[in-house]
DNA sequence: CACCTGGGGTGAAACGATTTAACGCTGCCG
DNA sequence: CGGCAGCGTTAAATCGTTTCACCCCAGGTG
């Protein structure tokens, strides 16, 4: 079934041996241009391929880099892994994908499938703040860079964007604009970009000089749209509403601004909404949606930069820890309006 | 730096030979429990991982699938994806996920690189019509799924839903409710589905007995929402604008939907909006987004028990070729509105 | 007691490419 | 004419696993 020709099959309908084919394959200069165009027509008539594992297996390098991100069905990431594509392509590697759905289970078991693949270097988002299964990854000989959360760990490099202060970006504009009770949706404590975003928020309420009573936290169970559409049914239903939504990803805040607009509630007139990510559906939402942006491409690029450059000199490499500055971009949702607007019901 | 325990190593700390270690590691049930804890608890203390390049190219069987798709940044895609993962990780497989970016070099470079990987099969959306590359690939005796690309090609299995019907439903839902200029907005030729999709437009205007002029098509060169936003512009210049646009995906149509909108015009007052894929923020757009919908993850699952299914036999398997049907999800942006001040006709 | 049986284990030969040291050829110089 | 440098090529060793033929030994059988 598989590709039954090698390297050997070459050389017997070349002429030469094994050796000078593989010098052909990676040192083309040292072989005479006769010998080398000979090789190079039996590579082509016997449609030959190179085994990737016995390359590997040999000189000890792989090309390929694993991807571990908490959700692909979330745009954040998929344009961070598009960042990775891109780079990793460039050099030549090949992108093994893997979604840990937010599951430490599912996410050490790709670990586990990575390091047999012995993949270059790991991208991952970790699930849990507890490194530790990040470390053993590391202490395994490969290196790791982790996506969108910051650490000051020595032996790691990372890339993130400063989520506390997008958290405070955030809700200091709701402030200035005026909105007294916010509610801030958002994800389970356990993943660090959550706790994040909120302590940003609580920084903004205090260097307001607010009563901490206008931040309020509804915790959901995930960061996607579904978890977002619950969390506006629950608003909804309570008796005195908030006049403000912060959410910690914009597929929560798609979800909430979705139920809340299907039920009438005026945005931002009745309650403001302010996301996280600025994906490319938040400016094409029913209200063209305020959030948080993040370089998301270039995130990706940065952290497969890093661990080409790692795998390349690993001697002389020293960890870095690149941290963006997110960017408050403000739509629709979140514009205090002049009572004198039209109403669109 | 690559880890560099063997399971050599662990059996001289068991004290077995490797072959036993090897069994333990594959066939746990003919090895002695006391010998069999022995090594276990060498494997533990060593850290010892498997090298899958070797184990690779001594059997001859992978453990990774490839997955070629048009756009990462597109939804659809990305929710077959992750049913592709789903069912591949089920199975103890990797997925090397590849960007083709509708462009045939890059396509040309990801399936090279997975050749070389030999990876158990490759799912692929092929970006031209014509099927050579891949019957290559097969050639080199790969197993290939052709994702929503239909084929009656014997040699390959295929899973796709029918684009033809498709776009049946999309313009025969249109004319239904009574619109009369209808924009189908497509993708460039040279992509199957927008192909196909227009010509089950056709045949809706045919069978409903109506004037081929009805029906106009825009081309634009990607099936994105910046093409979109693009073509929205193109109609707002005209003199006289369609009452109906259909878009041959639902990125297409959040992109004219968007640019619409933000200009005042009404949907689906001044004008009908049907998208095609159904994505999740179909249903969040600023006017919910009429859609073809397909069954994303379904498709991706399928394919993937496929690939795997021809690889562990491949002798006795034979292809199928798999066609879902599509269903036309009627939401807010092509609904005719009840008798209020238009209704012309 | 000789013979078989079979569970439990061994050890060496693959797998396919890369790498390196050694080798043979050519042509030039002394 | 012999030696030697320089170049291209060869053959063999190597990577970590799996596989397979074979060995050893205890216990059962006739």
């Amino acid at each position: 079934m598989v590709s039954p020709v090698s390297i050997r099959d070459v050389a017997t309908r070349a002429k030469v041996s094994v050796g000078t084919v593989s010098n052909v394959l990676n040192r083309p200069e040292v072989v005479a241009p006769a010998t080398r165009d000979r090789v190079m027509g039996a590579i082509e008539e016997l449609g030959f391929v190179r085994n990737d594992a016995a390359r590997q297996l040999r000189s000890g390098t792989p090309r390929a880099i694993g991807l571990v991100v908490l959700d692909v069905g979330n745009p954040f990431f998929t344009d961070v892994a598009r960042g990775v594509e891109d780079t990793a392509s460039e050099a030549g590697h090949a992108v093994i994908l893997c979604n840990s759905d937010e599951s430490p289970q599912r996410e050490a078991r790709h670990v586990e499938l990575l390091a047999e693949q012995r993949v270059h270097g790991v991208l991952i988002t970790p699930v849990e703040t507890d490194l530790a299964p990040v470390r053993r990854l590391r202490d395994r000989g490969m290196s790791v860079v982790l996506l969108d959360h910051p650490t000051t760990d020595p032996d790691l490099c990372s890339v993130a964007v400063d989520d506390r202060a997008g958290g405070e970006l955030a809700v200091t504009h709701l402030l200035a604009e005026g909105y007294e009770r916010i509610v801030m949706v958002n994800g389970p404590s356990r993943i660090h970009q959550a706790r994040q975003r909120h302590e940003g928020a609580v920084d903004a309420v205090r260097k307001a000089g607010r009563d901490a009573g206008v931040l309020e936290e509804l915790k959901v169970p995930a960061l996607n749209v579904v978890s977002g559409q619950r969390a506006g049914e629950q608003l909804l239903a309570r008796s005195t509403r908030p006049d403000a939504v912060f959410c910690a990803n914009d597929l929560l805040a798609l979800g909430v601004l979705q139920v809340l607009v299907r039920a009438g509630v005026r945005v931002p007139e009745d309650l403001a909404i302010v996301g996280y990510d600025d994906i490319d559906f938040a400016a094409a939402a029913a209200v063209p949606l305020t959030s948080v942006r993040q370089p998301r491409q270039l995130i990706g690029r940065t952290a497969a930069e890093l661990v080409i450059a790692e795998s390349m000199t690993p001697a002389e490499h020293e960890h870095r820890h690149v941290l963006f500055a997110p960017e408050l971009v403000v739509r629709e949702s979140s514009r205090r309006v002049p009572r004198t607007r039209r109403r669109t019901r």
